[in-house]
DNA sequence: TGAAAAGAGTAGTAAATTAGTATAAATAAT
DNA sequence: ATTATTTATACTAATTTACTACTCTTTTCA
């Protein structure tokens, strides 16, 4: 939903991964980005998992990006980790008000409308365009 | 920084204020907008101290808007409630990245840009404009 | 063929944040 | 003075985030 460190680091996991050019085993990784490395195993699992990157086990395993940098945007990655981002979470499917009635209110339209513009802005980049200014 | 149920029930005592359009004590507000006495009271502490609302003490005593409905933002309210909105607490000013390296990186910049897209937006939309429609 | 080097999966814990409560003090109206 | 109200501080409980531990599976290659 937010946006948290988690998705930061799988931030920089991707990022590493489109500047070094080549698979990365995870400790690699780990160290590149200075997330744990077992904190880093379990976000690129879920890498893995939303397609983003391919793993490969056993020796001379290790991870490889997917997809090509202008193909992963920053909405995919922070959406892979979190779900889907949104500004609050009364826009959660199984969210429910504590006010009473029942309808629409005025509060979650805005809120609605925002949440779109922000996962338009997070879509617009993607790794080829920001690649080479970290 | 985020938009949590403390925001949100801010937003819902002012739209109760709004409405109701004379003073009204803490009680009568908690029944109104389903958030409990307690909370509510430290919420309109908060706003009072935001210049949002004014309070007024003793028997007969309660709160009133100290502004028009237009010109109370949903960002006026909730920037009193949580600080300084922000995509990710990266962009918050005691925010230390853990990478090693210094500067400013891509991804910062990408949250920067969001950040003060969702604020416009949030300044955009006033309780002149939302009074009618919850 | 079996040891070593990787990742996968599940469960658990610790830290931080959010949500909400309790209690005592101050103030204003009557 | 009494009562109805807000103020202030501190506290606790619940939830979420961040991170770790352990065991299992797969792959490579001597
Ligand atoms: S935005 Fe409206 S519907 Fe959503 S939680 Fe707040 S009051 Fe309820
Ligand atoms: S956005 Fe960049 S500077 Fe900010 S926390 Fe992430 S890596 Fe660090």
């Amino acid at each position: 939903m937010h946006i948290t460190l988690e998705s930061d680091y799988a931030l920089r996991i991707v990022l590493c991964l489109v500047r070094e050019k080549k698979r990365l085993d995870a400790k690699t990784i780990s160290e590149h980005t200075c997330v744990t490395l077992r904190f880093a195993l379990k976000i690129l699992r879920k890498l893995v998992a939303g397609g983003i990157v391919k793993s490969f086990k056993g020796t001379q395993g290790g991870y490889e990006l997917a997809k090509k940098p202008e193909e992963i945007s920053l909405k995919d990655v922070i959406e892979t980790v979190e779900g889907t981002y949104c500004l609050s979470r009364c826009l959660q499917d199984d969210y429910e008000c504590s006010r009473g009635k029942s309808g629409i209110c005025c509060f979650q339209k805005a809120f609605d409308e925002i949440s779109t513009l922000v996962q338009e802005r997070l879509q617009h980049y993607n790794f080829g365009m920001l690649k080479d200014d970290f």
